[in-house]
DNA sequence: GACAAAAATGAATACGTAACCATTTTGCAA
DNA sequence: TTGCAAAATGGTTACGTATTCATTTTTGTC
């Protein structure tokens, strides 16, 4: 492997002024630069990443912990992240990961000495929290957030949950159901709770069971589903706890021939960019902005890690209906 | 930031013996496992993976280049190979990459002097297949193939196109059309002459216009579409270069109204997973044994990396038609 | 208890870069 | 020409680890 030791004895100068040339050229002279260079092309030399970060002490790398791709919102947050991430010199070091092998992952953001780490997959009561705050590394929670209500860029969950609601109750829908994902997320509870107040608010009583707390799987979802369209009293509409949820449930509809949104109103939260789709016209929960949260997320975890101040991201977008074509009056 | 050495002293030991302790523990006496390994415990040490990469000349991380994530293929692929290469201890670092910036591309990949490359994004003529050999670094082209015909995994294509075109002529089709992608790229080139194969072989003509290539965006797609089906003699099925154009095309279906299958047949290749999704129900061509194709691939890379032999890996999978419900007799 | 072989440990070094400090060269005014 | 500041360049070191080679300690045998 050629280093730029070799580079300086081709170009008879001193590796020092071979690292100038590539960092500092405008102290070096011009000639120089010109010998330095072409001893660079014909050597075909490329700098050593590791050695660079190992005496500058960063890596230009950050660590991406994302939920899995089956779920279409990590798929958007995922590609604003590494895009963003990329045109700013970072590079991404991207796992997907379930929420019990989260510290094994940690361990390998630390290892490396990265920037900074962007995560969804945070628990409200993750004692890994404290942990990463103590160690001094830059991080942002997306999508999800901790209790102790710092470093996250999230929509406005609650009122997400409260307008979810209100949408079917205001056409006319009264026995409603909630299908969602475990409450030991900031999201769904927040969702959840927003739900809650909605009916209570309106007035409206539904049964126990039609609220349901799954583990945001296919199967479970499909189980959920089964069991609400088995119900005597059939729901006449679901809120969804997030579009993932909303598309399992779609297609569990599908599959048993429950037309969406003729028998079935369905609405989800999140606002995905597949929820669009002239195929799926998904009615949905999303920020007013319409900005994506791993691209607001990715921004201000590189401007923390570039500005090296401490400053504390905690953004919360505001929200709105997407009206399209999954709901219906009853 | 705390280090081996700070570790040794602490431990009354040298530092030799502390990367003993870590890295062959069984040539330490266990008291002394035991009194480094407090010290770690206590000093709160983390090895510092730039440094050992630096002195061993690997770093456990690989590159990935791959399409974007709109493309359900690359979200099936980019999960396997994240999780693949994960499990074995490999970090990923992740790109999506217009084929256009491909060579920005690899100079990080090269500074980072990454173990190995897996990607999709290469061009039939690509003049960076000579620099990726000459480099020495292990690689795999998933998906596509570069001329030379080396380092690749990709399913059957030219069977594929085969394949699709024959099945809609036995279901009675007779005025196909053929929507795909550039033909500089192997995928679509090697597809849409066993498309022509087909049509041959039958003994069909299809009119000139028929046959559009698109770049794939969802608006070339859309044109596509809509000149096909301003046509007088209007195609009565369209075969999908693959099967993220196959759902463009279904989706611009829906919005003007075209039944599919009852007025359009649409057929795919690739088989991703959302293929099988009850509400989609694509009927497309996808390898025989149903593997990923990117989990082929990184395992292969992985065994190329560790076992430090040239082999070259050529893997070809068998193709069949997965027979669902966007193709219908005429 | 002596001795060799094996096991355990340590000292020194290399990896490739950037940064720090020292030295040489240049440019320019006196 | 001299002197002196500024510009340009070079020598040396640190970063944190694994590795190589040397040394010490332990083990087992006669």
């Amino acid at each position: 492997m050629v280093s730029s030791k070799d580079v300086a004895k081709y170009a008879g100068v001193s590796q020092t002024t071979v690292s100038r040339v590539l960092n500092t050229p405008e102290l070096v002279k011009q000639p120089t630069v010109d010998k330095v260079m072409k001893a660079i092309q014909e050597l075909n030399y490329i700098p050593n990443a590791n050695a660079r970060s190992l005496v500058q002490k960063r890596t230009n790398t950050i660590v991406l912990l994302s939920g899995p791709l089956h779920n279409p919102f990590f798929v958007d947050t995922t590609t604003a992240i590494v895009n963003y991430a990329n045109t700013k010199g970072y590079r991404v070091n991207v796992q997907f990961v379930n929420d019990d092998k989260l510290t094994e992952a940690y361990a390998t953001a630390i290892e490396q000495k990265v920037d900074g780490i962007i995560l969804s997959c945070i628990l409200i009561d993750d004692p890994i929290f404290e942990r990463l705050e103590s160690m001094h590394l830059p991080f942002i929670t997306y999508n999800r957030k901790h209790k102790n209500n710092r470093h996250f860029v999230e929509i406005d969950n609650y009122k997400a949950g409260y307008l979810s609601a209100q949408h079917l109750i205001e056409l006319g829908h009264r026995n409603i159901a909630w299908v969602s994902g475990p409450l030991t997320v900031s999201t769904f509870y927040n969702r959840y709770h927003g739900f809650l107040k909605a009916l209570e608010d309106y007035n409206i009583k539904i049964p126990q069971q039609n609220i349901i707390h799954t583990d945001t799987s296919k199967n479970e979802v499909t189980t959920a589903f089964n069991d609400l369209m088995s119900f005597k009293s059939r729901p006449t509409a679901i809120c969804a706890g997030s579009d993932s949820l909303a598309l399992f449930l779609m297609d569990d509809a599908v599959s048993i021939g429950v037309k969406v949104p003729e028998k079935l109103s369905i609405i989800g939260i999140d606002n995905v960019d597949i929820s669009k789709h002239a195929a799926i016209r998904l009615t949905t929960i999303g920020s007013i902005s319409e900005e994506n949260l791993g691209y607001l997320a990715i921004k201000k975890l590189i401007e923390l890690i570039e500005n090296k101040k401490n400053g504390c991201v905690k953004i919360t977008e505001s929200v709105k209906v997407f009206n399209r074509s999954t709901t219906r009056e009853i």
